[in-house]
RNA sequence: GGCUCAGUAGUUCAACUGGAUAGAAUAUCAGAUUUCGGCUCUGAGGGUUGGGGGUUCGAAUCCUCCCUGGGCCA
């Protein structure tokens, strides 16, 4: 049981007793550190309620918690109640906790389950950095609902259909000489995206030379031959010609392959997937019965459209003049689809980048004004753009850092720190590059989450392997130093009990770790992993203050040194649990 | 033009969603230690929270006008 829980419901009862007033809005904080105590009660909110003053409040509050709970004392400034709790309260926690590796992770798991959407990408290029935030915030959400104990289901859709994806076909045809990535060594989705680069070189050529001859600049845009090509393959493909369709699922089968080894290798996977070639078509029943009930309306060239201008946006099409589908469509049938494959959804997270916030808005309020009962938990996990110092990525512009190519470089900066401080001795070949791994990543997906996913991100490549400061790597690195205390400990003679005050360097280290839960409660309900990334931070710096000015011994067998070597034994495993919820593995040597 | 998100120490980020004197890291500076400077400790300075006005016991946070930047929509 958590301390801040149980002073919670301790005051709630002295509320009803004293003043026979039930509320659940009860305001606690840790105290700050100028003042004695270790939880605080804001007790302004309940003035007006109470019709009474904040200290004749307090007073009464804090009297009636000395005498009916593990409150011992307490103290009032202005209208803040700041408690101090009995050392065994924290004690009876931390023996409760102590040997539980799966500490801090909810044991209940609810029945109502919750899909979260993230990656998502097209397939006539490799990832990149904006798919690292992308799925490093939907890997770690994931975690999070499941540690708060949410079902997850975790799923992507993937677009394989369409233009882009033909002009990867078209220019494979024209210039492939039937090489394929296994002939040339190239992964799948490099091999594929290679012909998306080489189509728009030759359209650039294309266009310029019909400029030259005197067309237009539109038009010349409009007529190059490769796009007119490449538009074609589009119709046999939706026309379903066989050969155009082999070749499409050759090619979308290199790019899976390569995309699975760089999910394998950012440590994300996925319980389920869509493809849009599946779900394109998917929705229009969804319009006629909108038509229906009067949710849509038809205009006079027979496009089906919504109106929204009593909710404060505008009119938004959902299907087209010619009676085909556009993007609106299909994310209603899709969104239906889903809680049709797994009824035990009731959220559904989508992990998109904020240029599509308007989408989304539009989206979710469609599926209310239809209807759906579980419409009113969509939520759309909206985050900022990852910018260059040189300015913005475009993929057509070679700019792009490359997931496989950063994930790479942070491995092998990794492994020149790791060399030159020299600690690895004695660790096999794998063992070691393991570790490379998980420090150069670890840096890699904590510098990304820790920042507030809706706030763009400036993602220097120097500064990210910076391994000074608010890093993975100092996380990772307190995580091992606490692993090489515990290895010197003879776990037999440790005692059990531990009768003696707390000092307060290891009162805070406990309250810190009590936090742990409700960290992890805050994160789920506000989609922000960051909340975690910062907990942890907090958890280490706690730690490393402790370490500092209290000694851990190796030969621990008296109370004082027992007690600390099992406190630091719990940081460990907190520190581990709550990097596992941002995706960062640990390592006890680094 | 309309809508929307963001703006916090020099820099990168926090601030438990309205709570106490806005905190960390990094950079800078000053001490300590010594092996010439690097590593490690200790400490200091650094802020009109983009600006003005409002709401209340209390505002970085809410409402309202501007300013700057991003993104959608025509």
């Amino acid at each position: 049981m958590y301390i801040q829980k149980i002073i919670r419901d301790n005051i709630k009862t002295a509320l009803n007793e004293i003043f026979q007033f039930n509320t659940d809005n009860i305001e606690l904080q840790q105290t700050k550190k100028e003042f004695e105590g270790d939880v605080t009660l804001v007790v302004f909110p309940m003035v007006k309620e109470l019709k009474s003053s904040p200290k004749e409040i307090a007073e009464k509050i804090g009297d009636y918690l000395v005498a009916n709970s593990s409150v011992v004392s307490y103290n009032i400034v202005s209208g803040f109640l700041n408690l101090l709790i009995a050392d065994e309260h924290y004690l009876s926690f931390f023996n409760s906790a102590k040997e539980n590796s799966e500490y801090g992770f909810s044991d209940t798991v609810s029945d109502e389950a919750v899909m979260v959407e993230y990656s998502s990408p097209n397939t006539n290029k490799p990832l990149h950095l904006g798919h690292i935030r992308n799925n490093l915030l939907g890997y770690s959400m994931s975690e999070i609902y499941k540690a708060s104990g949410k079902k997850v289901y975790k799923t992507q859709i993937i677009n394989d259909r369409g233009i882009h994806i033909c002009k990867s076909m078209i220019a494979w045809l024209d210039y492939g000489n039937g090489e394929t990535p296994a002939s040339t060594n190239l992964k799948g989705d490099k091999f594929v995206g290679d012909y998306y680069i080489k189509f728009d070189q030759v359209y650039k050529k294309e266009v310029e030379e019909l400029i030259k001859s005197g067309v237009t600049e539109e038009e010349a845009k409009q007529n190059a031959p490769i796009l007119l090509r490449a538009k074609e393959i589009l119709i046999h493909w939706e026309s379903g010609d066989m050969e155009v369709v082999e070749l499409w699922k050759k090619m979308n089968g290199w790019v899976y392959e390569g995309f699975e080894e760089t999910y394998k290798n950012l440590g994300v996977d996925f319980d389920s997937y869509y493809y849009e070639s599946d779900t394109y078509l998917l929705g229009k029943e969804f319009i006629f019965s909108g038509l229906k009930s009067g949710v849509f309306y038809k205009k006079d060239d027979g496009s089906v459209w919504c109106n929204l201008t009593e909710d404060g946006l505008d009119e938004k099409i959902v299907l087209r003049a010619d009676g085909t589908a556009v993007y609106m469509t299909q994310d209603i049938g899709t969104a239906v689809q889903r809680v049709k494959d797994c009824p035990d959804i009731n959220t559904m997270v989508y992990t998109v980048g904020n240029e599509q916030d308007y989408h989304f808005k539009v989206l979710f309020l469609i599926l209310k004004k239809l209807g759906f009962s579980w419409s009113e938990n969509l939520f759309h996990l909206s985050y900022g753009m990852v910018d260059l110092p040189s300015g913005k990525m475009k993929s057509r512009e070679g700019t792009v850092v490359d997931a496989d190519d950063l994930m790479q470089e942070m491995t092998s900066t990794a492994k020149e720190i790791s060399k030159s401080l020299g600690k690895l001795e004695g660790l096999s070949e794998d063992e070691k590059n393991n570790v490379y791994s998980t420090v150069g990543l670890g840096a890699l997906k904590y510098y990304i989450l820790k920042v507030d996913p809706k706030k763009r991100i400036l993602f220097d490549p120097k500064e990210s392997v910076d391994f000074q400061g608010n890093t993975a790597s100092f996380i990772q690195y307190s995580y091992a130093r606490i692993q090489s205390i515990l290895s010197g400990i003879n776990f037999e003679l440790l005692k059990d009990k531990y009768d003696r005050k707390l000092e307060d360097k290891e009162k805070e280290l406990i309250k810190q770790i009590d936090l742990f839960p409700s960290a992890i409660a805050a994160a789920a309900s506000s989609h922000n992993p960051a909340l975690v990334a910062n907990y942890v931070y907090d958890l280490v710096k706690s730690f490393n203050s402790f370490y500092q000015s209290l000694p851990i011994l190796k030969s621990a067998f008296e109370d004082k040194k027992t007690f600390r070597v099992e406190l630091s034994k719990l940081v460990g495993i907190t520190i581990k649990n709550a990097l596992s919820l941002l995706g960062i593995g640990v390592v006890d040597r680094m």
